[in-house]
DNA sequence: GCCCAGGAGAAGG
DNA sequence: CCTTCTCATGGG
């Protein structure tokens, strides 16, 4: 992989293992979005970026970046030098089940998304779907985040930050339409400005272990062993974490036989057959069942 | 109009 | 420890 800059745009050569459609629609992240030229708007951290790829040239292009930037944020942010390959095949071997969810979203990468965005936006995802969770964040965003950026006359915010929120109250949180998810955030912000933002971001260190990070996580006020998974494997780099929603526990269900209620073997299953690796499973697991929802419909399993 | 969504907190066993 | 109820909102 080397990258170079050219009149503001980097150019990322061989780039393998990567689909910006499979990257930015597996659920992990709400704030992107695709244009009609293919290419993606979004925000992460403070900055806002335009990206395209093209897979036959193994070529990323960030637009309106620099090579400065692409090695400070972009480069750990797209999660560019972990190898998907060999994981991949970790996984897939003597797992013909894997092995199929991996070719259908086989360009998946989990980001390493800003902790404290990553905080706010899965407590916010809380039995909810994607589409609502994103105009959730983006009124958020909108109505008490800074402007970071315009790009063909679209505006874009970054998402308030732990103090702002912590200030605010209900009726400044209304127009976003957050449902009972509003106080919850408002608890969180305050733990957090009182805690200071060093404290969340320690949970990501490599000397704390993912269960100790896991249980740190769900000390938030709506922050539950979903959330607080999704919130260590998102963020904070804890790739064993299994996050099991409803859909996962129907991929569960549907393509390993294990009853849909029973959320313990299915953690334990993950742990022995996905070890370290349990996270970016279960991100393949959720991307092949998400976007085949007749598998999802099926009654019974389809061995 | 109805079921459901990347669930968690509270109350009661 | 586990089970059940409740919680806003609107997508499909």
């Amino acid at each position: 992989m080397t990258a170079e800059e050219r009149n503001g745009v980097v150019f990322v050569e061989s780039v393998k293992d990567f689909d910006l459609d499979n990257i930015f629609d597996c659920g992990q992240c709400f704030r992107w979005e695709k244009t009609e030229t293919g290419m993606y708007l979004g925000t992460a951290y403070g900055r806002q970026a335009a990206m395209s790829y093209d897979k036959d040239k193994e070529l990323l292009k960030i637009y309106g970046s620099s090579l400065e930037e692409f090695e400070g944020i972009w480069r750990h942010y797209l999660d560019l030098d972990r190898d998907y390959s060999s994981i991949k095949h970790i996984l897939a071997d003597k797992d013909p089940v894997m092995a199929k969810a991996i070719e259908y979203g086989q360009g998946i990468r989990i980001l390493n998304q800003e902790k404290w965005e990553t905080l706010i936006s899965f407590i916010i995802s809380q039995n909810n779907n994607i589409p609502r969770i994103k105009k959730c964040i983006d009124s958020l965003a909108a109505t008490l985040g800074k402007k970071i950026g315009e790009f063909d006359g679209r505006e874009f915010f970054a998402l308030p930050d732990a103090e702002t929120l912590a200030g605010a109250g209900l009726d400044d949180l209304a127009p976003c339409r957050l449902g009972y998810r509003a106080k919850y955030l408002i608890e969180t912000a305050r733990q957090v400005a009182e805690e200071g933002l060093d404290s969340l971001k320690k949970l990501g260190d490599d000397s704390v272990s993912s269960e100790e990070t896991f249980e740190a996580l769900k000390r938030y006020c709506g922050v539950g062993p979903k959330v607080a998974n999704c919130i260590a494997l998102f963020s904070m780099g804890k790739t064993d974490r299994f996050p099991i929603d409803v859909w996962v526990r129907k991929v569960m269900n549907r393509l390993y036989g294990i009853a849909e209620n029973n959320m313990k073997e299915m953690e334990l299953f993950a742990a022995k057959n996905f070890g370290r690796y349990g996270g970016i499973a279960q991100q393949y697991l959720f991307y092949y069942i998400t976007h085949n929802k007749e598998i999802a419909d099926e009654d019974s399993n389809i061995f």
